[in-house]
DNA sequence: CCGATCACCGTAAAAATTACGGGTACAACC
DNA sequence: GGTTGTACCCGTAATTTTTACGGTGATCGG
């Protein structure tokens, strides 16, 4: 059978106290919340502030789209973009609003890629071991 | 100050039994767990199969990268692309092993352009409300 | 006004988690 | 070989969290 009780609780404080273990968070169900649909949006970068390092105004950017709500994921990313957004709407029509009225807006954003999600297979934060 | 403990609880319970909240889960630390990078990967597919439907044959293709465990999200996207998966490893080779190994071993996958991410503003599957 | 529904909120019971301490395995070192 | 230190196991008992179960008031439709 399984380990005694104390003996779970003690290695889960454990990794609670070594820092494996962050927190615990609720897993939410996108579609219940009213937003079913899931879109990646592949943005590049104009540098506004001459003199400034570049990769920290990147990642002062970075910081500012993060702070929208329905955005679930920010990355500096290699390749032909410099971002990589991942966000969540009620729908395709809101997902432009997003893309139009509040990103395009922030300042250092330069031109914007959206990608539709059709079907997820998998979605997590887990990792192995 | 706040609601009376009680009545938060019961609140909960309802989120719970109405499946707003489908359970909880720990918030692991990826460094931590030897996992501190992130790549995206662009795939696309053949279709194998003749007389099968091809989005039947998507999702079952998607259904197998996402058996891999390092993989955290598989999505069929709009584009030129048919799959965008994340992966967490160790570092670029390991990112790379997993690619040549494992992704490009899978039937059906037939070209993939693999896109390293540098830095993480945001991570989360939080959502508003 | 009435009945039904729903959320609020308290007490008391039940269950979960923690604190603490003894025991064992193992490696490093003298 | 013996000793020391460390890390983990695992039990009892205390503590904390969570649930069960009402009673109450607000709201809505008829």
């Amino acid at each position: 059978m399984g380990s005694p009780i104390t003996t779970v609780y003690s290695r889960i404080k454990r990794l609670e106290d070594s820092g494996v273990i962050r927190g615990y968070k609720p897993v939410l169900d996108a579609a219940r919340l009213g937003r079913p649909t899931t879109a990646f949006i592949l943005a590049s970068i104009t540098y506004r502030t001459p003199g400034v390092e570049e990769t920290l105004d990147q990642r002062l950017i970075a910081q500012e789209v993060a702070r929208f709500p329905e955005v679930q994921e920010v990355h500096i990313i290699t390749g032909d973009w410099d971002l990589l957004i991942k966000v969540k709407g009620r729908d395709v029509a809101d997902i432009g609003r997003f893309v139009v009225d509040k990103l395009r807006t922030v300042r250092g954003i330069e031109k914007t890629l959206t990608c539709m999600v059709f079907d997820t297979a998998k979605e997590t934060l887990d990792l192995p071991l």
